[in-house]
DNA sequence: TTTACTTACTAAATCGATTTAGTAAAGGAG
DNA sequence: CTCCTTTACTAAATCGATTTAGTAAGTAAA
């Protein structure tokens, strides 16, 4: 494979090794033009390149972080993921990339792989179930972001939707476009998925603040396969809510499925606004209204944090990054024809 | 940092170094119960985690492969990444995912800083512009395998669409369905991308051997922002075809949001059908019919041969994977009304 | 002429593992 | 009791860079 090293480029320019090394890290200073040239020579006529690994254990720096993600077909996930790699792109920085699937298991190994690899830095979405290990990589004073979610008692940056807000705006459009009847569809509740729960707790909480009914049936809490066949269920009994907020584009997507099914028109038989801007949403007949995640601005946000970490140390600090609501066709005002 | 070394190890436990070692890799044959249960004891109390880059330094391997794209945006390069991501993840290898946005200067700086680090491979998207370093990494017996595209004149691995196949399938199926005004949208052409040439001449050749017309009025291949003007054009004069066949996911956008804009319906006004089954074909209406590019299998072929490159010499070969087209109602015989 | 400083290098230690060659002790055969 | 094996280890070289301490030669100042 590959043979040539610096000693090889040192014997045929006739220097040191050390002054090879000297040359490759710019300390020109103290080097003739002369040296130089030979060094430049020698390194283009042997068609040498230095083998990073020998430098990264002497320099105990391997100029690439490790990103541990769910699931990178997530469209959230691989807008992060584009944004750190362009801004590690910038300072010649890699980046590793681990599906976990949500499984702690996986996640367990990745960091303690990645570790061991003495990536510079992590920036994850953590599945929130290794909270030991978490506590080790700070303590050992390790560069690490979580992204999407936090987990309690971990003093660590964090880089979150503020989802209170999103579920706030959301709601205030449907309650503004004249909604009273409102559901929410999302996965199964569980307390460590932060967005999550922040996003049920804040719309039962709007709901509230509105003097609007909490209906629980219209609460669908549930594994995504099945969220179709609840709204069916609903249909049936003729009890469907006017409106209903998808609380991320899994369970818009249901929703959807379940509208074409049963030939429902939206807005008219039901209003839909979801968080998660989907590639399709403005072609889509209505087109739909949703709240969109600044992921690119995630994705640097976590990047920066994760670089001034490895500049010194720094205070964890927690980050709300604002959502957006796009205003389009699927939840316009009762009654109105929409564009 | 981290500071515990297998010398610490070894003072610890009191044994030397190479016993260490030894154990560590699991060459227990002449090792004492007693020897390695102390070993096992002073890791767990040092939390000893061992520097895969002095391994990696002696060794030779890396165990990480680089994954060159040219956007992880782009679904197909998710897709296929994940299952490059999975199969790595069964022989503990790590990816190292690079975005060249198609630039060749990126890709070139990329495959360099790789290599410098030592990857024990490449799965490369080849933007096709950088001849020299691929006979370079090829003459140096790197590990290389090619996905999406091939380069003329280099003998390297490489997992393909069967595009010929993918467009015939289409065209077969609209034909079939009675549609004879057949128009083509994509990006501009450019002979160095493999897929878009081959599309389109499968296009051209499809048209003659059924004996259609090519009007080069209907061919568009156009930059994207471009492309729904083109048609607008054609609309305005009247001259729109029966049926559009759209070479990928992006230019099926730009036909979705003219038809969207223009009020046309589907597939009375103009039939549709497209390369890449997108995420929303079976959600839209009416529902897309597609051809669906094997996605997961090609990031398992690519992988594949990469690890057979790394068990010993083999020589490269192409593979051409079967797509696949998934009947929805985005084109149905003229006069039927769809589902 | 001596001392001091600058320039242009080099030798050797170092990073943290793996690996090879070797050794000491114990056990068994003759 | 010697010789040979087997067992259970260890010392030292090695991977390919970086880095520190040092040296030799030349120049300048006193």
């Amino acid at each position: 494979m590959q043979k040539v090293t610096m000693a090889d480029v040192a014997k045929l320019a006739n220097v040191s090794k050390s002054t090879v090394s000297q040359y490759l890290n710019k300390r020109y200073e103290y080097m003739s033009e002369e040296t130089r040239r030979r060094i430049a020579g020698a390194i283009e006529q042997l068609q040498y390149r230095p083998n990073v690994i020998a430098r990264s254990l002497k320099q105990k720096s391997t100029a690439t972080i490790g990103v541990i993600v769910f699931n990178i077909l997530h469209m959230l996930t691989t807008q992060v993921l584009r944004a750190i790699e362009d801004m590690c792109q910038q300072h010649d920085f890699h980046v590793i990339v681990c599906n976990t699937d949500d499984d702690p298991e996986k996640e367990k190994k990745y960091i303690d792989m990645l570790w061991a690899k003495q990536v510079d830095g992590f920036i994850i979405f953590p599945t929130g179930k290794n909270v030991d290990l978490y506590k080790r990589m700070i303590e050992a004073r390790l560069p690490v972001v979580f992204v999407d979610r936090t987990v309690e008692g971990i003093d660590v940056d964090a880089v979150l939707l503020d989802n209170e807000r999103a579920v706030q705006l959301g709601m205030h459009y449907l309650i503004e476009q004249g909604y009273k009847h409102i559901g929410l569809v999302a996965p199964p509740f569980a307390p460590h998925v932060i967005p999550r729960t922040e996003r049920i707790n804040a719309f039962r909480y709007a709901l509230r603040e509105a003097n609007l009914p909490i209906k629980e049936e219209w609460i669908i809490t549930e594994q995504v396969k099945h969220i179709s066949g609840r709204l069916d269920a609903l249909l049936q009994r003729n009890k469907l809510p006017e409106a209903i907020f998808a609380i991320n584009d899994l369970t818009l997507m249901e929703v959807l499925t379940f509208v074409k099914r049963r030939q429902l028109t939206i807005p008219h038989d039901i209003a839909l606004i979801s968080i998660d801007d989907v590639p399709f949403a403005s072609i889509y007949t209505p087109s739909l209204t949703t709240i969109a995640q600044p992921a690119f601005e995630m994705g640097e946000k976590a990047t920066e944090r994760l670089f001034m970490q490895m500049g010194g140390e720094i205070s964890p600090q927690m980050f709300r990054l604002a959502p957006k609501l796009i205003e389009r066709d699927s939840a316009k005002k009762r009654g109105d024809k929409g564009e």
